[in-house]
DNA sequence: CGGTATTTTGAGTATCGTCAAGGCCAGTGG
DNA sequence: CCACTGGCCTTGACGATACTCAAAATACCG
């Protein structure tokens, strides 16, 4: 929150906190303080959101577009560690700044809630509490999903765990993913040089192992950012990660291209 | 704790807690609670200790011994995704099974609280509710670290990432790590296999990188399993990760090293 | 339609995976 | 006490993969 927001203000009205996952179940007088006290911020594509060990004074939630979490190295590089979407949570709690910072990947939209305010609330309150405590156990659950992904030798493997990672993980948001004929049609939101960073690889290798996939019929390139993956099966075996492949939400989409497909 | 534990029961008295992190600041009550319904249990090096996707009957704290964190393939194969050292906490809470299982990389000692009594008790205090979620940040920090390295392209960065985690994380436990004159000392946890698992590679190239750092004098093999450290600072480099290097912990390492060089 | 940024392709080299053989150490049994 | 054995770690050789640098092609934007 260090840079100016391009848009400031926000009312109560304008963002829907029941409509977050899992806020739903929060008791009405919950929900109310915590309308009172969020924010709506906005941020172009490129812009800081959080800079890394910086005094964090929100704890915030995604609201559209896809943030870039990162570690910045003296020299100017940056290691990207994971990717935020609708819906997710960051921002430290109680102690402790963050050690990464935050960029927008896109045009992005959050929802932040001054830091004393809401540990002020998630005191008085168990079930906000114990929303946190779930949202941050699936959060590890990921961060270990990445480390198999990336404890792939060889970049096809990687890449085909990043792309079924897309599929389970955005399909709820935006228009991200879609399923058209035998086929699931993902839009990447990250440049290449994001992509191979965080598979630990070269833009050069990306394309490379990306065109073999195509070539072997597993997916179509529509666009460099556009895909179409044609054979999900395949895919997962290439990810070697078999359970990728029973995550739930991935049966729904194949069961998805079946009924796209009658 | 599936399988039987070499030994069973636990008094109250065997266990202090108060010597575990962050515990010595919980209310005389729910320290007398949590003792009253803690249970100690050995594992011996390989027993399991939890399967996966089995569900958890116990959160557990690691008292001695290293554990591994691992998900089972299908076809046999396992991939680490981390280890629990002394004072790691693990067993899912509330919701949810773990989607990973665990195992004694060496004989090790837990502390077992059975989850509905401890639910209960997370659910009247704050104080240990606010614990545990300080705890999964840090490890949520953790997970993120070892994406960093294993985003590093080459075998010997990863491994230098590695052998800096076990420098700052084992400080503090056994006697795996020491300064001794110039050099830090290393005993390493784990076998050949799980470090090339780890690190997303295999055996033969582990080795490989490991003499190839000792011929470029970073670092000496007196066995297999027990380094001495002599350029911290190179290793750091290796690694292309300078937020390593001013980890607080490491620093401490650093100014214990330059005492002991008087 | 031009200009820029991004992506792709190509060639050469370094690194790594793979297979096979060799060495080291501890435990076993003569 | 010493040969034997089996498990782990290391070394060597070769092919596959990936990184590097350079150039071309494509997409993007005004």
């Amino acid at each position: 929150m260090q840079e100016t927001p391009r848009e400031a203000a926000g009312s109560k009205s304008s963002a829907n906190l029941r409509l977050l996952p899992g806020f739903d179940e929060l008791p009405e007088p919950i929900l109310k303080e915590l309308q009172a006290i969020v924010v709506r911020r906005s941020f172009e594509a490129g812009q800081t959101v959080v800079e890394a060990d910086a005094p964090s004074r929100f704890t915030c939630i995604v609201r559209t577009g896809i943030l870039r979490m990162q570690k910045d190295l003296p020299d100017g590089r940056q290691h990207i560690v994971g990717i935020l979407v609708e819906g997710d949570l960051f921002g430290r709690v109680f102690n402790g700044n963050m050690h990464f910072s935050i960029e927008a990947a896109t045009d992005a939209e959050i929802l932040a809630f001054p830091r004393a305010a809401f540990e002020a609330l998630l005191l008085r309150s168990p079930e906000l509490d114990r929303l946190l405590l779930l949202h941050l156990l699936s959060e590890l659950d990921r961060a270990r999903d990445w480390m198999i992904i990336l404890a792939n030798p060889k970049v096809r493997g990687r890449l085909a765990g990043l792309l079924l990672l897309l599929c389970t993980r955005l399909q709820t948001v935006d228009h991200l993913v879609t399923v058209s004929g035998r086929a699931v049609r993902v839009r990447i939101p990250l440049s290449r040089p994001d992509v191979a960073h965080l598979l630990g690889t070269r833009v050069e290798s990306v394309s490379r192992a990306l065109h073999a996939l195509a070539d072997d019929g597993l997916l179509d390139i529509v666009r460099p950012d556009l895909l179409e993956i044609r054979n999900l099966q395949a895919l997962t075996e290439e990810a070697g990660e078999p359970d990728l492949a029973d995550t739930a939400s991935l049966l729904r989409l194949v069961k998805a291209m079946r009924k796209s497909a009658d």
